[in-house]
DNA sequence: TCTATACCATTATATCATTACATCATGCGA
DNA sequence: TCGCATGATGTAATGATATAATGGTATAGA
């Protein structure tokens, strides 16, 4: 019987507007929305404690390349490897699964002697709205 | 005829230091070092714009998770995606091909609509050395 | 000479993240 | 009830990473 994890007030807030952004948002762009302050959030600590905890329940994860942090597209969470593709020109995001490419990925750092913990996948390139603007640019 | 891309002092000294270090450094722990302190390196932008052209030329990578450089393993360079094993215990990294995942990777991106551009890979565990050690730990 | 280009220096500032320490609430055994 | 551990929170300061703004120097070609 693993306890139930509730939530804690900041830590709700901080899920809430990572969901409601749909894009990843860094520490101190979440600290400045409106409906973050307004909570009574207003020290950077406050911000990573509360992304430390929903990181760990795997509801959260963090985009390295952007020093930033997306709302998992799963509502339950999950700690298995995913992979994030990010448009360079509006940052939008979107959480893929890496179909089977971790175990190869594992294997090839397992061939260097490593012993393999996490795996992470970050691509950068266009989403589909941008692909269609560049495109009407000629 | 591409012009030979003679590199800069200042782009020579970070190359030496990074080669020599045989392990990915902050832009900051490459400034602090005497070698590079006594060629006249000395302010953060120095070394970002050496940084810069060394990556441009594929001589360089740059590890997202750590917000440090590492040479290329391969004199030449190159700017073909390649994955990186990453030390969580003592930092030594070892550059990886990715053995065609990019392939499978740069597909499930176009498959969500997005045009691709970079691929990065990074893994954290243990390196051969550290998984020795703390095995004899027990 | 005039202009363009590339490289570099210096200072200040912006951005991202953690340390240190105090406070408050909750739960739990004595 | 008391004492105490635990975990969440608040505040302030600082550390760590990266870029902006400005201008100097050297060189190459028109
Ligand atoms: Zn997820
Ligand atoms: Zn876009
Ligand atoms: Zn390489
Ligand atoms: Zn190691």
């Amino acid at each position: 019987m693993t306890a139930k994890p509730k939530l804690t007030k900041n830590q709700s807030v901080v899920l809430k507007a990572l969901t409601r952004a749909k894009k990843p948002l860094t520490a101190y762009e979440i600290l400045d929305l409106a409906t973050v302050r307004t909570q009574g959030l207003k020290a950077p600590l406050t911000i990573y404690r509360a992304l430390d905890r929903l990181r760990d329940e795997g509801l959260v994860h963090r985009i390295e390349s952007l020093n930033a942090f997306l709302a998992c597209c799963e509502k339950a969470g999950h700690t298995e490897p995913v992979g994030f593709v990010i448009c360079d020109n509006c940052r939008k995001s979107v959480e893929l699964r890496l179909s089977d490419c971790e175990t190869h990925l594992g294997a090839s750092a397992e061939a260097a002697g490593f012993q393999v913990g996490e795996i992470r996948v970050e691509m950068t390139g266009l989403c589909p709205a941008c692909v269609k603007a560049a495109a009407r640019q000629g």
